[in-house]
DNA sequence: CTACCTGGAGGATTTACCTCA
DNA sequence: TTTGAGGTAAATCCTCCAGGT
């Protein structure tokens, strides 16, 4: 930002006799441009503070306050606005950045984290899976029937001996419980390995996250997922 | 020092568009 | 509906000045 100095001002004893030189000919029209004073310019930024617009009535009062032409307020506040704007947009595009490079950063921990959670799960289940094999051999026929998204009760059919049994009162017998206990430690199973499959390809390359809103990102409320399939 | 060059700041102009009487 | 005046944004011009060489 360039100072006014009293060498600036010295050849021009007011701005009126500025203005005289600027408007009466048109190839001198910008040979006496000097800029306004300290406390020209200390006056028109407080009313740019205040309204960024002047009322003809305003403009003509502060013209005559600083010994200006209302032209010259009028271009001062027209400048003032686009070079504000420009600025602004200057301000809100380092805001982004900013924000940008935080969300990148959350992104980038957020899928080591959800990488090594994935290595865990899938040690757990190496875990899960071998005294099964070792101990129940031929026990898992039932789990054919467990296909993906069926629920418990629907799937397991009781054989025509049980009748109409326990099923339809929703009490469950003595088999009705070991063969429950047996699907649901499947479907356990079952669904611990379907955490390990990508269940939404939306989100995995920046140009469809950088569209998300951070905000929601975190919310868990969007039940039916665990949050960590939004990140593969 | 002095001269020259260059980039930034800021006052002013031009142009296109909008609103309103 | 047309028209002219007045206002604005955006782009640009033009001058001045500081700083580097």
């Amino acid at each position: 930002m360039l100072e006014y100095t009293e060498q600036m001002a010295e050849p021009f004893s007011s701005a009126i006799e500025v203005t005289a030189a600027t408007t009466t000919t048109t190839t001198k029209k910008n040979k006496n441009k000097r800029r306004f004073s300290d406390e020209q310019i200390k006056s028109l930024e407080s009313m740019f503070e205040s309204e960024t617009r002047l009322e003809p009535r305003v403009k003509l009062q502060v013209a005559k306050e600083l010994g200006l032409q209302p032209r010259q307020v009028a271009i001062w506040f027209q400048n003032k606005r686009a070079r504000w704007k420009s600025k602004q947009l200057e301000r809100d595009y380092s805001i982004l950045q900013a924000n940008h490079d935080n969300l990148a950063g959350k992104y980038e921990s957020l899928k080591k984290e959800k990488q090594a959670l994935v290595i865990q799960l899938q040690k757990l289940n190496d875990l899960i899976k071998k005294p099964k094999e070792e101990g129940q051999g031929s026990a898992q026929v039932t789990a054919t029937s467990c296909k993906d998204g069926d629920k418990g009760e629907t799937t397991v059919k009781s054989d025509s001996s049980m009748g109409i049994s326990g099923h339809s009162l929703g009490v469950l017998s003595d088999e009705d419980s070991a063969i429950k206990t047996d699907y649901f430690g499947l479907e356990e199973e079952h669904y611990l390995v379907s955490m390990m499959d990508p269940a939404d390809d939306s989100l995995t390359s920046p140009e469809d996250w950088r569209s998300f809103d951070s905000d929601g990102l975190f919310d868990q409320s969007n039940c039916g997922y665990p949050w960590w399939d939004f990140w593969s």
